[in-house]
DNA sequence: TATGAAAGAACCTGGCC
DNA sequence: GGCCAGGTTCTTTCATA
């Protein structure tokens, strides 16, 4: 599907605020709100928006500790083997297979040290694992929300 | 603050849902709209609740490569340095200071690999960075919502 | 201190141009 | 895409426990 910058400027009201009114949206882009609806309607069905979330700070819900963990693989494992087996653990919050010498990385979200052990330690487990190498954040940086690039367009006004 | 189930709840059914009405919420916790509200309402004031966001198909945006890459820094590099430099930079979404060899871990989003390859590049540029080394992700097998660890509460019905 | 009910204001939604 | 009308939701106030 093919994006136009109002789309675009669209999509980044609602990642900045996705509890604007259409009208709000509509005056940032130059759009009356019942022209933003529909653009929002279609970019809802098209898949481009996939949905709306509260953004929450994880430290107020005790989920002060967070690492990232390589997982390396016996040969033959199937990117959707990792997928199925760190599913289980909510405490993954993000998984991916890479290039290089580990096969994947997790992103994982703990109330602490121990319970991210824990968690290394069942996920260490599985069959097909072989070993794990992890490093827990000390402090973090940067964090866009989910599956967006920062600043990407620049609004008017 | 202290946070109860009812408002492990809302934030739960907020994350899931964040155009969800009072209403509707209210009746996944057990409450009326107005008191959903306030809740809400204090939730934000106290810092639990940080935002609301659309969630974006990066790939629609044309985002459709990503990359991690840990950064080797100079010995005394502060992480409010790596911190200011790569905010220059919007196609770093994630970054963190990590324990274990390297002294940060970045996340980029990118077009495509030659984009990857020059925001590497330009960070490799600063002057406290030693080096670099990358890994390109091959496919993402989970992301969560930014800050929340999933299903983290069990709403009734 | 927190709740539910109610009322006016604001907003959403769909039809029409 | 804009405009408009009817239905829904938000927001605040009030009374209650």
């Amino acid at each position: 599907m093919e994006l136009d910058r109002l789309d675009r400027d669209i999509i980044a009201a609602l990642v900045d605020d996705a509890r604007a009114t259409y009208a709000e949206v509509g005056q940032l882009v130059g759009l009356s709100a019942s022209a933003v609806k529909r653009r929002v309607d279609r970019l809802r069905e098209s898949g481009a928006i996939t949905g709306f979330s509260a953004r929450v700070a994880p430290e107020a819900l005790g989920w002060t500790t967070e690492a990232y963990v390589e997982l390396f693989c016996q040969g033959k494992t199937k990117p959707s083997d990792i997928a199925l087996a760190v599913a289980k653990f909510p405490e993954v919050v993000g998984a991916a297979t890479i290039t290089g010498e580990a096969d994947a990385l997790l992103h994982i979200r703990a109330t602490d040290v121990r319970h991210v052990e824990r968690v290394i330690e069942r996920i260490a487990a599985e069959t097909f694992v072989v070993r794990t190498k992890s490093a827990i954040v000390l402090s973090r940086l940067v964090d866009a929300p989910s599956g967006v690039v920062r600043n990407e367009t620049r609004l008017i006004g």
